[in-house]
DNA sequence: CTGAAAGCGCTTACAG
DNA sequence: CTGAAAGCGCTTACAG
């Protein structure tokens, strides 16, 4: 079986090579009857294009690199694999392929830039999840198109796709004030991702709004200086009369824990989450949380992406997704 | 800022760039001194190869293609999703990228080839999770290295990496079988995947060998024709002491619908799974399941795929990984 | 509309 | 050990 090139169709049709290039990649400069022929007969004889040989003139490579870092990962169900697949999906639409890289702790540890990068096999490249400081101004240095999704620095230029967290973790606490909530905890390590700190912002500015203390034993982490979440979560002395959770993964260890102590959902205490993830279903009661209309924000990450690539220049600076909260069973009002 | 290919490096140096190839390529032909020499200047001049040159060249992506059927990554924490993640990790120790496709259902009705394929970005594929049987064997037709991961078909000469369900499938009933139970159910469309199928005759061969009949109520299919899964079981009119359940995703669903019926777990109805993923830890009580040995698995199927594309004439058939049961809170003794 | 020529950045076989 | 030459399979600018 012989390899087919665009020279091999030319000869075969008895015109130039020239012709099949552009016959084959929609370009002017052939006839459309002879377009067609050309088209037809790349099909008959199976040619497929050659990537690396396009790349090399073109200097595109037409893949992405997505970055994912070790610590998100740890878990089997691992929520950026499934952001990294709806990628995959839309950036397919744009001619291109997503080239999943995971940062080891080591990695970003020693600031070893990513394969994709180093064998300039990809065009850009979409950050999923935040990342030590120090290892993104590293990356901070790479010389293709780069844009934080989930996540952003205060200190960098980069352009980032981020829910409103903000607003939301406002929003969703201020639900639970409106429904009789005064002791209200929140569950997540705020200097760990820039998720969990807007969040928790949100979360205080409904407080100060509604004349509540800020009571730091309320505060109550979830993960470790690794950003690894910890197997068992420390419960407040006093417990308070609701809890809003960073995630729906959390909410829900921490329903478990609750009911573990004979404590009742929603009954006895109120528990919302952020990200509408399996967990939230699946938990008992259904969890209230948030939607974060990730679909909405991978569509925005590719199309910044893809725009990047053809005019590095262009700046989207930080881009809010809006999302919606589900109110679902984990609220008792106490009106 | 200009770019910097081996040519700079060499002029750089004032030598040629056959020196700095070989160099950076630790390929004999230079001496020590100056494959150092030019190793540092590279990394002075911040040089990153040209994946798409070196692939010109010799006919090798250093990429390998990592197919997923939509039908399993409807689902956001889909399983898939996370198998993928280490096969990429696996896969950078032998300086290999992994890109990931999405077949989606519109494609695997038309029979569409890959992307990865069509344009020529990888050395070799492997399939996670079974596609119909029309379109695999339009996949057989490629003229590069393939394997199936978790699943394998009778029909075909593919090599498979797949978990030793069948022998799994039967270890697992008779424990049950060993616990006292008699009236064991099957929860598991039989005619899905080649995985199901082969857990459901373990756990057949199991009855048999116990003198227990088959009832064919006890078999409750758990997605549809498309391989989706079912919202809702459907439950036998008689209930079975006993569920094996051909994963653990099914077993929290029918625990779930068991529990909403009053029923208990164990102490009414025992029910074991596969898998050991996320579901069988955050179920209550926590799922008796297999640990298929994924790790294993797939730093098999690297193995398997990069031998096969230095040497496409090797064949490795079926390779089996065997696995082991978990015990935990699911199954209670009749004994 | 059509095609000859140059060149993208590597690697390899070969000569010195 | 070192390097000149050829060539991988495309695309692009240009000439006809």
């Amino acid at each position: 079986m012989k390899k087919v090139s665009m020279s091999e169709i030319a000869k075969e049709l008895g015109i130039s090579k020239v012709s099949v290039s552009k016959a084959l990649g929609d370009k002017d400069g052939v006839s459309e009857e002879l377009r067609e022929k050309i088209k037809h007969t790349a099909q008959n004889m199976g040619y497929r294009i050659n990537n690396s040989a396009r790349s090399l003139k073109t200097d595109r490579q037409y893949n992405i690199g997505i970055l994912i870092g070790e610590k998100f990962v740890m878990d089997n169900e691992a929520y950026y694999f499934s952001v990294c697949g709806e990628i995959t999906k839309k950036l397919d639409a744009y001619g291109t392929s997503g080239i999943m890289e995971i940062i080891s702790f080591e990695n970003e540890k020693d600031k070893i830039l990513p394969r994709v990068y180093n064998e300039k096999k990809v065009d850009g490249i979409i950050v999923l999840g935040q990342l030590s400081n120090e290892y993104l101004t590293v990356l901070e240095q790479m010389t293709i198109p780069m844009i934080y999704f989930d996540f952003y620095r205060q200190a960098s230029k980069i352009d980032s796709i981020v829910a409103d967290n903000f607003c939301l973790g406002y929003q969703l606490t201020d639900l639970l004030i409106e429904r009789g909530h005064k002791e209200i905890a929140y569950v997540g390590s705020i200097n760990a991702t820039s998720s969990i700190q807007d969040r928790y912002l949100g979360y205080y500015k409904a407080l100060i709004e509604n004349n509540l203390k800020l009571n730091f034993d309320y505060i109550i982490d979830d993960r470790d200086e690794c950003g690894k979440l910890l197997e068992e979560l420390e419960l407040p002395k006093n417990m308070p009369t609701a809890f809003v959770c960073n995630c729906d993964r959390v909410a829900f260890t921490l329903i478990t824990k609750l009911k573990s102590l004979g404590i009742k959902i929603p009954e006895d205490v109120s528990v919302v989450g952020f990200d509408n993830s399996l967990f939230s279903t699946i938990a008992d009661p259904k969890i209230t949380t948030v939607d974060n209309n990730i679909e909405k924000m991978v569509s925005t990450a590719v199309k910044v992406i893809s725009k990047k690539i053809n005019n590095p220049q262009k700046t989207y600076d930080r881009i809010l997704v809006p999302g919606t909260i589900i109110e679902r069973d984990s609220v008792k009002s106490l009106n």
